[in-house]
DNA sequence: ATTATCTATAGATCTATAGATAATGC
DNA sequence: ATTATCTATAGATCTATAGATAATGC
């Protein structure tokens, strides 16, 4: 074999061309849509040889589900503990260029909605993490727009957390509809969204 | 056996119960995550006796959706040649009154969206019913803006499309977190939604 | 006579485990 | 010595068909 074969063989790299296949697969048939065996085939190892670097079916979805967070944060430039601190104005900004960056992403995209959909009961391995992933996410948003609400940036008898449910209802009930009609401009029927609701949720005066 | 039960044996009960109990199963776990053989189990017939009534899967998967889809009108009182008659106040009024009959039909909504990501790719048995009624409902939401601009109840400068695909978005992404945390107010929420979108596209002075 | 149902089964999966072999890294 | 991979296979599915039997409606 050849020294750049020998390479791909290595564990680290095979892991990550599973992750990478698992991660089509898993996107385009869901949890349980998805077969081990074609995705090893599609590797180009044996389905046993997958489950080597992977105890079961549910630990390789749930690596394929960190390994894309992580990822995607990292390509929109944000880190977890900075979404923290940002204040309304740059939440919008932060969740516009989000969108921007799913609409670039399309199979993303489809494996979090199917898992969404999929994992509402318990019985599914992603159920915990979707709700944490849901609640959180949330907590966050309510939490940037108090902030404006503190620095003026929004009127004070605005509901954070109401405002920051129809945030994330758009972006994903926009998705929803771009991932069934692609013609859908997604970046772009985002920021009409969020002009609007900036606009209503402005101090009067500005 | 005692009549009633000769009578629950006749093929249009058969064919009933086998579809609302398919309707739970698919509602669950999706297209693909769904036995036939355990809906059999459910509805107390074998697996070959379920599918004396359907010629196979997808045959069964789309009568489940096609009645749904009747039957949900039905609740709200609409008939779909009526809906190509609406305004847009009566849009809006429609819609509202659509997703507080969704918030108390949990499963159905849940199948609606599972099959909308499922049915993504064009291999999926609904993928054509779900880009058609899909294209059809944004045609008819977009037909009623318009005739609200004619009317004067909407600016002349909107975008009946994007406001159609908004409206949609806001019901579609709502439902989204509806499904993972019931805690969400999804028809108050979608009521605060529809104000903030009448107040947005009024014309100017109402 | 027709419709509804059954048992039996073909043929194709699926995930996961056991145990052998090959490659790699000290 | 450890890690990566393989073949073989257990055991549990799955959908769909063939063909027999029971129930129903004329």
């Amino acid at each position: 074999m050849a020294s750049t074969e020998s390479a791909e063989r290595s564990g680290k790299l095979s892991r990550a061309r599973i992750i990478d296949t698992a991660f089509e697969h898993f996107g385009a048939y869901g949890y349980r849509g998805t077969s081990l065996a074609k995705i090893a085939a599609e590797v180009g190892i044996s389905q046993p040889g997958l489950l080597h670097h992977f105890p079961n079916k549910s630990a390789l979805f749930m690596s394929v589900l960190v390994e894309r967070d992580t990822r995607d944060l990292e390509a929109v430039g944000m880190q977890v503990e900075k979404i923290a601190e940002l204040d309304a104005d740059q939440l919008f900004d932060f969740f516009e260029g989000l969108v921007r960056h799913n609409a670039e992403n399309r199979n993303m995209v489809q494996l979090a909605h199917l898992t969404a959909a999929e994992a509402t009961r318990a019985d599914h391995p992603a159920h915990e993490w979707v709700v944490l992933r849901t609640s959180y996410f949330r907590d966050l948003c309510s939490a940037a727009l108090q902030k404006g609400i503190d620095a003026g940036q929004v009127r004070k008898d605005v509901d954070p957390r109401a405002i920051a449910t129809m945030l994330i209802a758009a972006s994903e009930g926009l998705e929803n509809q771009w991932l069934v009609d692609p013609s859908v401009d997604l970046a772009g029927s985002f920021a009409d969204f969020t002009a609007m609701l900036r606009r209503d949720i402005a101090p009067s005066g500005h």
